[in-house]
RNA sequence: GGGAUAUUAGCUCAGUUGGUUUAGAGCGCUGCCUUGACAGGGCAGAGGUCACCGGUUCGAAUCCAGUAUAUCCCA
């Protein structure tokens, strides 16, 4: 049989991929099994597949394996989410290139176009993460504004508001000018923004004073209905009572007091504009001032902008403080450093606007989702430091603003029968909204005709709060089997950065619609950024094409490279060189079974070396296992990958296979043969949560394997006993490996040459490891002596000390400097040790076990400086 | 402005209730190695006053207080 050389990923990925999805290995259906759950947080439908997205679905796929092959009985639920703002911006711009108008189109019409897009480019990223491997059960795939999950998300809208949870109100919300659309406060970012702040001038009606005002918004002087100065300042005392007027458009606005005017910042005056300020608002309810809005809903000014109508607000700025410092209302202007809400989707400078809105009562909510994660083990975070960032944002919370003004979402079910501020009703379907409204209004001759729906649609996290219910559809059915099997979920693998927007929501809906979490465990990747510490952004071109990089390193060489550098909740810095390492250590593998697969088998006895690898290795892979069970229990997927790391290249390749090696040409004995079959196929099991391919790929090349056999369902080890003694014995006869390859190194012996070693068996070391020393160094003979060896080169493993006769002088010197060095080290440590054990309070106060450590490192130690002593005396 | 988290080797990180040698790993780096699994490899080696300043303790990278710096969240 000729196997290549090189691993070649390219040639087995989507063979494999086809054949799991041809034997259904990833679907799930409730049995007698436990189950094992993951729903996936679902990508934008308009999404394509980046660093994030790869990083995070190959943790949930390491996690979906690993239970597959424990015997669990693994469900991955896959899906997407319809990002209302995102895909819509993506849609009106798509119209916009064929020369449509949303404004133009009907409700109907544009929903029209907006399927007939997400049918032909979204999803896209499902089909992606095949390619990388995951395991999801496809034929689970959801979406959140399918018809299902309209329904519970509409159902579920209806449930609060006859709760009473739900309410409409005029508020001051986030305006996206752009999108045109309300943004919920997660939903903007603030950035520090260099601006100006102008010093206006206002005079006061009926004198020639003037009072002056800070501002960092000009355009809006056109809003204002008061001047506010703070009573407590001595300054303004003239002004009380008086009324002011403002610039350019000569209205006249009373002058009133407020404590909570900052007497430090600006001129320690104020103008107030309720309609575009939060605060301004509050004053303004406050002091029952009027409410000026002058903006249209694209934040251009309306007619209440004068000559500046129909222009945009930062337009009207640059043109209105010309016209104020051409008329000498402007005074100055400062340099001012300003924090801007800007929309998170369309990057936007956000306005805030009053309208009616639809809010979500959040107070009684959040009780059982904080006692859930906070004051019980119901969920656990991982890592437990972002407990903190959900206490706080918890404990803070404010009510939801879940309406959106919006299309492509579900449309909020309230059915308007009047023009009054109250005259509407909540139904999931019209004509329960009619039954209702008749009764409502009292007037029995209502039709279907007389209801409006409301044009908001909600929010698309209040669908995706549903998600880990919705997706077995137990919102509409809540006590289905599927549900009642599945959730709560196990794990959730998700980024920190949705902690508010979505893992706290969907605890919040998880206690409040099924009485019980919606899962276990979150687990909270890091973000990825670039090797400078950017994050990884479109605009800023820094994120790797995810598909090129599977394509150039393969899927498990990727999978291995993210995991690589991901400590849990960490962000990393993401290196394509570690892809190359995953790469490597792909090809690595494969020739580690290549060379076995080489081998010719004979009926042999077993040699005594390979005998004694092999019952050391199972060891040692037991050792290891153990840590990795350790590590998956913390969710440290890193660390459980780099032990797999080590114990294949370390152990099973570099150790293992040398010692078991036949000579050049010559066949291996069976009984070895088996052995090492059957580790390296253990090797691979724990490897195959992390590089499914390859490892499917090398599994089925060791045999002919039927469709149960395959390793993707196959069975995960079972922790046997560790023998300490051996991992001890190979530790020890390592050094020795060590010891004298350094020495062949230093002294330029090639390897062909055999060498003779002699050792001064001090520390009464078992004979048993010298044939695989002697096979590891190509050392002929390990003689025992009794006394120091002249003219040898000699180094030390703890007491013992080896020997190596070499042609040619030796320079003694050199070799007395050597041992000196190695001395004086030990007996620094020595003192270190002995400062410890003569202090009293150490050997009354510490625990029996530390100080017999102590003493072990003592006794130790005094025994090394005694060889080391001994051979000084015989060198010179 | 308020809060959280961090600061350990060139880089990315471990270091679990303070005590397993005088602090570890992976990568990178340096040197040597071309026939026989793998140069995508082998072997060996260098590299750190654990941010700083105090304190608690028999004992501190680890606990406490302060300082500096960085990142994130909130306003």
């Amino acid at each position: 049989m000729d196997i290549p050389s090189k691993y070649e990923p390219q040639n087995v990925e989507n063979h494999w991929y086809d054949y799991w999805m041809k034997h259904n290995y990833f679907h799930s259906t409730p049995d007698e099994r436990e189950p094992y759950t993951i729903v996936i947080p679902p990508p934008n439908v308009t999404g394509v597949l980046h660093m994030g997205h790869m990083l995070n679905n190959t943790i949930q796929d390491v996690l979906t394996r690993r239970a597959r092959l424990m015997g669990k009985n693994a469900c991955w639920v896959p899906g997407m989410d319809h990002a209302s703002i995102a895909t819509e911006a993506k849609v009106v711009a798509k119209l916009k290139e064929q020369g449509i108008n949303k404004s133009d189109l009907t409700r109907d019409e544009f929903l029209k176009h907006a399927w007939a897009w997400t049918d032909e480019y979204g999803g896209v990223i499902l089909d992606q993460l095949k390619k990388l491997g995951c395991s999801c059960d496809w034929e689970r795939t959801a979406f959140t504004l399918d018809d299902e999950r309209y329904a519970s998300v509409i159902k579920i809208f209806v449930d609060l508001y006859n709760k009473g949870l739900i309410y409409r109100g005029y508020r001051m919300v986030n305006w996206d000018p752009e999108a045109q659309t309300t943004l919920s406060d997660e939903e903007v970012i603030y950035e520090e923004k260099q601006g100006l702040l102008y010093y206006l001038e206002y005079k006061i009606e009926g004198s020639d004073e003037k009072v002056t005002i800070a501002t960092t918004r000009p355009e809006t002087i056109l809003g204002d209905t008061a001047i506010c100065i703070n009573p407590n300042d001595d300054r303004f005392r003239h002004l009380r009572g008086k009324k002011a007027i403002v610039p350019i458009c000569n209205r006249v606005i009373p002058i009133i007091e407020d404590e909570y005017v900052d007497i430090e910042f600006g001129t320690g005056c104020l103008k107030v504009t309720p309609a575009h300020d939060i605060n301004d608002k509050a004053l303004g309810e406050k002091h029952k001032l009027e409410t000026i809005d002058i903006f249209n809903a694209d934040a251009t000014m309306n007619s209440f902008g004068m000559h500046y109508e129909g222009k945009d607000r930062f337009v009207v700025r640059k043109e209105i403080s010309k016209e104020l410092e051409e008329n000498g209302f402007l005074v100055k202007t400062e340099q001012h450093m300003n924090k801007v809400g800007t929309s998170e989707r369309t990057k936007a400078v956000i306005e805030p606007r009053l309208s009616d809105q639809w809010f979500l009562k959040m107070e009684d909510l959040v009780k059982p989702a904080i006692k859930g994660v906070l004051d019980s083990d119901d969920i656990n975070f991982f890592p437990k430091k972002f407990e903190n960032t959900y206490r706080h944002w918890m404990e803070n919370i404010r009510d939801w603003n879940v309406s959106r003004q919006l299309w492509w979402g579900q449309q909020i079910p309230a059915y308007y029968f009047g023009d009054g501020e109250n005259d509407f009703v909540v139904a999931e379907n019209i004509e329960d909204a009619l039954a209702l409204a008749k009764e409502k209004s009292n007037n029995q001759q209502l039709t279907t005709d007389d209801l409006r729906q409301d044009e908001d649609a909600l929010d698309t996290w209040f669908s995706s709060w549903l998600w880990p219910m919705s997706v077995f559809n137990g919102i509409t059915d809540p006590d289905n089997e599927e549900v009642n099997y599945y959730y709560p979920t196990n794990d959730l693998v998700t980024g920190p950065d949705i902690i508010f927007f979505w893992v706290a929501r969907m605890i919040i809906a998880g206690y409040e619609f099924r009485d019980e979490k919606p899962f276990k465990n979150v687990y909270f990747t890091g973000l990825v950024r670039d090797k400078q510490r950017r994050k990884m952004s479109k605009s800023l071109g820094n994120s790797p094409d995810a598909l090129k990089l599977i394509e150039k390193y393969g899927a498990d060489g990727v999978r291995v490279g993210m995991l690589l550098c991901s400590a849990a909740g960490n962000d990393l810095m993401f290196d394509e060189d570690l892809c190359q390492q995953g790469k490597n250590f792909a090809n690595k593998i494969w020739n580690g079974f290549r060379l076995v697969k080489g081998w010719e088998v004979a009926d042999l006895p077993q040699p005594e070396a390979s005998k004694l690898g092999i019952a050391w290795y199972q060891s040692k892979f037991n050792q290891t296992l153990l840590e990795i069970e350790d590590h998956f229990s913390k969710y440290r997927i890193s660390d459980a990958l780099m032990s797999i790391y080590k114990l294949v290249w370390d152990d099973y390749s570099s150790s293992l296979l040398e010692i078991i090696k036949p000579a050049y040409q010559k066949p291996i004995d069976k009984t070895t043969f088996d052995q090492v079959i059957q580790i390296f196929e253990q090797n691979l099991k724990l490897l195959h949560p992390f590089m499914p391919f390859l490892t499917e790929e090398v599994w089925q090349h060791i045999a002919e394997r039927t469709p149960e056999e395959a390793l993707v369902i196959s069975k995960w080890p079972a922790v046997t006993a560790t023998n300490s003694e051996l991992i001890a014995g190979f530790e020890f006869a390592d050094e020795v490996i060590s010891g004298i390859r350094t020495i062949r190194k230093t002294k330029n012996i090639p390897m062909k040459e055999a060498l003779e070693v002699s050792v001064l068996n001090e520390g009464k070391i078992s004979e048993d490891w010298d044939v695989v020393i002697c096979k590891l160094t190509n050392v002929s003979e390990i003689s025992y002596v009794d006394a120091a060896v002249d003219s040898a080169l000699s180094f030390r493993v703890k007491s013992n000390e080896y020997f190596i006769p070499v042609g040619g002088a030796i320079d003694v010197e050199a070799e007395i400097a050597k041992i000196q060095e190695e001395l004086e080290y030990t007996k620094g440590f020595l003192t270190s040790v002995q400062k410890k054990l003569s202090n009293e309070r150490f050997v009354n106060n510490a625990p029996d076990q530390v100080i017999a450590i102590e003493r072990k490192k003592q006794a130790d130690a005094e025994a090394k400086i005694e060889t080391l002593e001994k051979s000084l005396v015989s060198l010179s």
